[in-house]
DNA sequence: GCGACAG
DNA sequence: ATCTTGTCGC
């Protein structure tokens, strides 16, 4: 694999990517999040899952999922050579699609500018947030313990996107502009759309991958 | 050279 | 990401 290749098409993707609200109003939130049969091996077989559910409520309305064989490691900054083929399939599939997708990782807060989020959403023209458990890039202060409480994740002095708390005295997520959204419309909608600390369309998706994987069903 | 490093 | 049960705290 030429990594060096790999980095000019993500700098060519970073160019592509929107930062404003290019959408009229949210009725569905999407979110998607893989599971892997191992962790030590590639290829591995591997399975992607789509929620959507409505924001007013918040119940979910159709859920989807894939499966299928993943052959590219996890080299970090290169996350969606790995997990985007499968996430292309699952929505491709899709016989819903939301009005904007979570998607677990980084957005824009990437070295980059180009992380799985932002890749997802210039390759299928979405709207898509970033919403990362843990940083990848930047620097940041802890926000006050407070739900809805953020501060700024940044790189050079520049802002490229928040650590947000969405559940009181636990540790924020990570919000970045995916595509075709801004960064203060993101937050809206990922507090928005969390009842728990990760927000519900991927905390769902994540659920049914455990039981997926297990056999449960699927 | 050393530490950091999405999932 | 996965391996894994109970347990402590809000």
């Amino acid at each position: 694999m030429d990594l060096q290749h790999l980095e000019e098409i993500q700098r060519d993707c970073a160019q592509r990517v929107v930062k404003e609200d290019l959408f009229k109003d949210v009725r569905w939130v999407g979110g998607i999040d893989l599971t892997f049969e191992s962790i030590k091996e590639t290829p591995t077989k591997a399975w992607a899952c789509l929620v959507v559910v409505q924001l007013k409520d918040l119940k979910p309305v159709y859920t989807e999922v894939v499966e299928g064989t993943v052959d590219f490691p996890y080299i970090p900054t290169f996350l969606a050579f790995r997990e985007l083929p499968l996430m292309l399939r699952l929505y491709e599939k899709a016989k819903i699609k939301p009005d904007v997708f979570l998607i677990d990782g980084q957005g824009v807060a990437h070295p980059r500018g180009c992380g799985i989020a932002s890749h997802f959403g210039v390759e299928t023209d979405s709207v898509t947030i970033g919403v990362a458990k843990t940083k990848l890039w930047g620097v940041y202060r802890e926000p006050s313990p407070e739900r809805g409480s953020f501060s700024p994740l940044l790189y050079r002095g520049s802002v490229i996107g928040v650590a947000l708390r969405t559940k009181a005295k636990t540790a924020p997520v990570f919000v970045s502009v995916g595509h075709k959204i801004s960064l203060k419309t993101a937050i809206d909608i990922v507090l928005k759309t969390s009842v728990f600390r990760i927000p519900e369309p991927i905390r769902l998706a994540h659920n049914t991958l455990q039981r997926v994987r297990k056999g449960w069903l699927g």
